[in-house]
DNA sequence: GGAATAGTGTCTTTTAGACATTATCAA
DNA sequence: TTGATAATGTCTAAAAGACACTATTCC
């Protein structure tokens, strides 16, 4: 049953008098945080922006909803458009910003996104962007300017603050690697995002004990000094308790 | 430093030939999750439609956006306006729902909050509504049919989710009651919200070992049967390690 | 006194933190 | 051999689960 089934003959009649374009306008668009962990730092990718306002800066890649979009279509279509990715990656739902001087071209809602990717895709400049990259978040946080165009620094804080928070009870960081992966891999991700060292024996001990947060492949890989056995993610997405972040540094 | 500050001359030059009206028209809504506990059960507030579409339907409480407001002071602008609450509540911005054909009217973009409030206030029914109510989220759930209009069956499912999630981490089960309380008062809180009993003696030393949770206030009230303590909210939103929530029923 | 609720104390189990030890491979 | 990493085992500390017991007040 969809909702238009469920209307009545007065609201058709309602309908038919009904003109849109009485309100105020407003733009509605996506924004993506896209994450993720390569030569041990957390990087966003970003775009240096092509077109005015603010061209030249860096900002988050979005774009405006389609008009027969939903919104997840609209940030899934963004992310394949940015990365090449159409599987494989977590996306949610971040947050939505909509002050009404957040853009000066006019009011714009941006429904803001967060999608953790592995290593691997190399990025993709595209309309509006002269250039794509990853960028590590370390070198953007702190300073007194503003490093990005908008309110995008905001929301880039936002989406790292949830994804600390979202290692902590699910097993989404296994979606930052490439399969297979060992546990020492694993471990290097929480300690990337969360910017503490962790200790080997019981962060392996944790995870093992967790049913469905990592699957063995029964192989193992020589690497560098050593070896490690391989892994694949699980199904569980929640773990229980969670795994306990420590203070900060 | 202000967004407005950041444009270049490019940019104004570029803004001076901007037409808003050139893309389809949207409106951005928001919708009020306003839970509360009442009698033991889980309650949120919920107006009759007085206007089409859905005229006589209930549905959350909302509306749109005004052309200078953020979302948030359009959120606790509603708030005020249904509650009469302009303090002492949580409020937080639960997600945003933008599919295509959830309101017949037009692209309606509803950014959705989740509101806790104590159980006083009564409810005020405003332009739109015939009628103002809580009630409890127990008699809506499950049934086959959708019991509210539009797309507010998955808004409060959400909400009402969230709401039990954030109690596990957080002490903010201690805004749905008006202090002073009892640390059994506050027990019901959870087990109403969770529906799931809680052992007293555990719950208790939980709440008091928690710097912060509760704050004494040194008098007791006799109360039915016995006597209890008195306590009022504490300063600390974060639960470290968390309230561990039993496995359902 | 009996029932119901609030509060205290304690034992057990689970889990996390810390540390020691062994195994494997590369330089 | 040495150094680095992976893996295993064990001890301790913290926290949760379970239960027994006392205190107070209403009936």
């Amino acid at each position: 049953m969809t909702v238009d089934d469920r209307l009545t003959g007065e609201d058709r009649d309602f309908l038919a008098s009904y003109d849109p374009h009485a309100f105020p306008p407003v733009a509605v668009t996506v924004d993506l945080v896209i994450l993720t962990v390569r030569d041990g730092q957390l990087c966003v990718l970003l775009i240096r922006r092509g077109a005015p306002p603010h061209r030249g800066s860096w900002a988050l890649p979005g774009g405006f909803v389609g008009p027969r979009e939903t919104l997840d279509e609209a940030a899934r279509r963004e992310l394949a458009e940015e990365t090449g990715l159409v599987t494989g990656a977590h996306m949610e739902q971040l947050a939505t910003y909509g002050d009404p001087a957040r853009d000066p071209r006019m009011r714009v809602v941006s429904v803001a996104y967060l999608a953790l990717v592995p290593d691997l895709p190399t990025p993709v400049a595209g309309t509006d962007a002269s250039e794509a990259r990853y960028r590590p978040v370390a070198d953007l946080a702190g300073g007194a300017a503003p490093a990005l165009a908008f309110d995008h620094d905001r929301i880039l804080a936002d989406g790292i603050e949830r994804a600390r928070a979202k290692l902590e009870y699910t097993g989404l960081a296994t979606t930052f690697l490439d399969e297979p992966f060992t546990i020492s891999d694993l471990r290097r991700v929480y300690e990337t995002v969360w910017g503490v060292p962790l200790h080997a024996a019981n962060f392996r001990r944790k995870v093992l004990s967790t049913p469905g947060f990592v699957e063995p492949t029964g192989e193992k890989l020589a690497t560098g000094r050593g070896w490690a056995e391989l892994y694949r993610r699980g199904a569980t997405a929640h773990l229980h308790p969670a795994l306990p972040r420590p203070p900060a540094t």
